[in-house]
DNA sequence: ATGACCATGATAATCAGTAGAAATTTATGG
DNA sequence: CCATAAATTTCTACTGATTATCATGGTCAT
């Protein structure tokens, strides 16, 4: 029951973000751009504009239901915020991204931004390389 | 001598081609975009077009003389590539990039993607967060 | 010097994302 | 259940960043 999440949200439930929300959940793929989004809601036959994907989006964003990342590709890509925080890796060849976290690196980087005397508000980290299918082609 | 920094990386040895190198030898300012580049040298009196400045700076980075930055405010930056590695901290309210280098993060990274079996190509780590000075506004 | 080839610059085009305004939906209170 | 106000959606036009085009001009090995 995803209106719940919206109305905690702040946000009315309406039937593009409902549609929008479902389909985060029920896609396999987790990181997709607000294009992405668009087409395969209309390629379900729902009737939607791009730009309510967008706007969408970025409210969503605001009320922590949804990640935003910058990747190297471009165009920004989103992600349903169910699980803690991670990081991701991407391939450079057919663009898989995949997600770890690392405790290490999490506490040197509170070390790296307090010796700056920087109040860190978020971090971005990302490997970019081969998959190791992409390695066999 | 810049221009055999040029030959060595095959590019032929052009007007503007030296004056975006110099510019950048010269700035003090060590991450800028396209844009402010090419507003610095038209302040200069220099003659340059905004493609030209784009074009090169993909060259430059093409050849691994500079390196090409997406911070999280939607244009690209520009840094001459003469320190080895680093990560950037940058200041959410004026912007300011400062660099770092951390060895045991460096060390996770490679470990973390090795156990996922990718070669990495490349990586980003930014932090974002306030800058002691902005703490104070 | 000179010609083949590469590079420049002005402009048009593209691409991701946002803004505006009219039309539609939602949440409510009767 | 229906009317109404406020929020939301849609369409479309627009922005800002970057890239493509193409005629013109510069570079360099010979």
């Amino acid at each position: 029951m995803e209106s719940s999440d919206l109305k905690k949200a702040g946000l009315k439930v309406t039937l593009p973000r409902m549609k929008i929300l479902e389909f985060l959940e029920a896609s396999k793929v987790r990181h997709q751009s607000a294009e992405d989004i668009y087409r395969a809601l209309l390629d379900d036959g729902e009737e939607i504009g791009l730009a309510t994907v967008y706007r969408v989006l970025t409210q969503f964003e605001s009320a922590g239901l949804v990640e935003r990342h910058h990747f190297e590709s471009g165009q920004a890509v989103f992600e349903l915020n169910e699980k803690g925080h991670h990081d991701h890796i991407v391939c450079v060849v057919c663009g898989k991204v995949e997600e770890f976290f690392d405790e290490v690196i999490e506490k040197r980087q509170r070390e790296v931004a307090a010796d700056k005397g920087y109040e860190v508000t978020d971090h971005s980290l990302t490997l970019y390389g081969k998959c190791p299918a992409c390695q066999k082609l």
